[in-house]
DNA sequence: TTACCTGCAAAGAGTTTGCAGGTAG
DNA sequence: CTACCTGCAAACTCTTTGCAGGTAA
């Protein structure tokens, strides 16, 4: 379990003062061995579940900072929401549709992705795979 | 250039009545040799370029209709708005994050896509390929 | 005639913004 | 002290819903 000092020290070497709300957002985010998913509704629970009580002004704001500065990365689901992942390396996931839950696919597990059509003038910046899943029945 | 009877027979033999607006709606979406890609917002400037002036509500029933016949697919994209295409067939995207512009890329455009991770008591029900790109400068 | 459909306006969900007060450096 | 940050409320965008009037069969 890491310490303040670790997420004051991040945030700080990033140009982001180390405010109280940012250093719990952080602990909350980073504070971890496994990458997580979440909404900013999921993440305003989880802060509430907490006894942290923070504005979704800031929760959004912060939010968009981490995403700017590279810690989070926001994923093409088609839901309604705007999913993040703190897996910020180029990766494909698993989408359950029943219960809109993400899971990651590491590059490893997915043979290499061959796309043969160009665009004229364009690079590819990303490949992303998304599998969706359902019950086995 | 298919006529309307045309629409009208495909309405009709959904259980869908022929109404004024939905044959507007169909001529503008089905009656095309590419795929079409739109958000509701574009399909509503479409209309009224066409001088179809539709009620919003009336086209998110329509397009809520179609898609539930299976005659459109909503595709997954980060961003913040539903996209839908006119291509109902398991296939994949180039997204221009510059232009918010989406392109088919056939089946046979994308080679093998294997993946080595399974979750248990789950079947995959679709793999589909995102692939970013911008300007090649 | 009856069930279905349209369009308006209101309501909802998610997100962004303006601004006054608060805090880090 | 000053620039930056927070939180509230209002505003905004996209989408859905309730309902009265209209239309297809």
């Amino acid at each position: 379990m890491s310490n303040n000092k670790t997420f004051i020290d991040k945030l700080r070497s990033s140009g982001l003062r180390p405010t109280k709300q940012r250093i719990e957002i952080s602990k909350l985010l980073f504070d971890r061995i496994k990458t997580f998913h979440f909404t900013i509704n999921t993440l305003n629970d989880d802060l509430l579940k907490k006894n942290q009580k923070i504005s979704l002004a800031t929760i959004y704001n912060t939010i968009h900072a981490f995403k700017k500065k590279g810690y989070l990365k926001q994923i093409s689901i088609s839901a309604d929401k705007s999913y993040f992942d703190t897996n910020v390396t180029n990766h494909h996931h698993f989408f359950n549709e029943s219960t809109n839950e993400l899971i990651d696919i590491h590059n490893s597990d997915v043979g290499n992705i061959k796309i043969y059509k160009t665009i004229p003038g364009k690079k590819i910046t990303s490949v992303e795979v998304l599998v969706k899943i359902a019950n086995n029945n």
